[in-house]
DNA sequence: ACCACTGTACCGGCTGGACGGTACAGCATC
DNA sequence: GATGCTGTACCGTCCAGCCGGTACAGTGGT
C-alpha cells in the first residue's frame, strides 16, 4: 500500500530532526510508522533505499513548492522567505531531515539539496530581474534554514528583515 | 603531548567533511592522525569525548575570528562574509564539519552552532547600527555556509553579492 | 653511578552489543 | 490457494570501549 511506505516517511522525517540519522535505526523507523522492521524492508530493501526514497520524495515536494511561488500575487520572493522561517512547516522539516542525512554513508543527501537549491534559485532568479539580488534574497533564504537547523531562530524578529528585502525586490 | 591531541582533532576536521560522522570510526580517526586507537583513547577517554573537544575548539576558534573582525578596518562586515564564502579557510572547514556533527548521539553539536552563531551575531551587530541590517548581514553569511556544505559554492559569482551587501552597510 | 619505582604516552587484540539484512512463518483478502 | 503484507527469530558485521602490555623519562634513595 502507498499508504503505508508514505507512513514510513514520514516517521523518518519526525525522527531524523530528533535524533538524527545514526539514531534513525530501521527499527526504529518502523516503530515511529507503527509498522514492524519486516514490513518496512517489504517497501524499502535497504537503508539506503528509504533514504533514497525520502530524498526523492523532498525533490517532488521541491516542484511543488515552486509552484506555489509562481502563483503568489507578490511574485514569489516573500512566499520563498516565509518558508524558510516557518519550522513547523510540512516542507521545511523535510528539508531540514534531508540536511540531517549530510555525511551519512548510505546516500549523496548533499547531491540532493544541492538540487533543491539550484531549483529554488532559478524560481528566484525568475521573479527578481538582478541576478545579485535574486542571489541575495536566496542566501538570506538559505541562513535561515540553517538557523532553523540549529534552533536558533525568532520568526518575530526576521519577519523585519523579510520584510525589507520584499522592498527591496520591488521599486 | 598537546601536539598529538591537536593532531586527532585535525585529523577529524579533515575526516568529517570527507566521510560524514558515521565513517568518523575511532579507527579511522587514529589512523589519519597517525595514532592508534588506544593512543587516541588515551587523549580522548570516549568519542563522545573526542567530539566534544572538537567543538570546544571551534568554539575557540571562533573568538578569535571575532577578534580578528573587530581589528579589521572595514568594520568587519567584508571579513565576515569572505570567510563564510572560502571553503579552503581552516575556520570555514571546522565549522562545516561541525555542522556535519549535527545529528550524531554523541553530543549537541546544534547548540554549539547555535553558541557560534550568536557569538557572529553580535559582532556583526557592534559594527552595523541597524539591527535589521545587521541581520540580513548575518544570514546571508549562513546561507553561503549551507551552499559551502552541500557544495554548491561559486565564490567568484558571490562576490558580487558581497561587495553590494558592505556597500548597503555603509551609506 | 645504579637501581627501584612511578607516571606518561602509546599500542593492538578482544569482546559485547547494536544494527542491517535475511528467512520464514502467519494472516488477511480475494 | 494465491497474493500482499506483516511479525519475529536469527546471522554476520562493525565498532566503541576495555585491558594487558611496552617504552621511556623522570625521581629519589643509596
Amino acid at each position: 500500500m502507498a499508504e503505508t511506505r508514505d507512513r514510513i516517511l514520514d516517521a523518518l522525517g519526525t525522527l531524523l530532526p530528533e535524533v538524527g540519522p545514526a539514531g534513525a535505526t530501521l527499527e526504529a523507523v518502523a516503530a515511529r510508522a507503527e509498522v514492524s522492521k519486516g514490513g518496512l524492508l517489504y517497501h524499502f530493501g535497504s537503508k539506503e533505499a528509504l533514504f533514497a526514497g525520502f530524498l526523492a520524495r523532498l525533490e517532488e515536494a521541491t516542484a511543488g513548492e515552486v509552484e506555489r511561488m509562481r502563483a503568489s500575487a507578490d511574485h514569489g520572493v516573500e512566499t520563498y522567505l516565509r518558508i524558510s522561517s516557518v519550522t513547523d512547516d510540512h516542507f521545511t522539516r523535510t528539508f531540514l531531515s534531508a540536511l540531517a542525512l549530510i555525511g551519512t554513508a548510505e546516500v549523496d543527501a548533499a547531491a540532493t539539496v544541492a538540487r533543491v537549491l539550484a531549483t529554488y534559485r532559478s524560481a528566484v532568479e525568475e521573479c527578481v530581474p538582478d541576478p545579485v539580488l535574486a542571489r541575495l534574497v536566496q542566501l538570506v533564504g538559505d541562513g535561515l534554514y540553517l538557523n532553523a537547523m540549529v534552533g536558533s531562530l525568532d520568526p518575530a524578529e526576521d519577519d523585519h528583515v523579510i520584510a525589507r528585502i520584499v522592498a527591496m525586490t520591488r521599486p
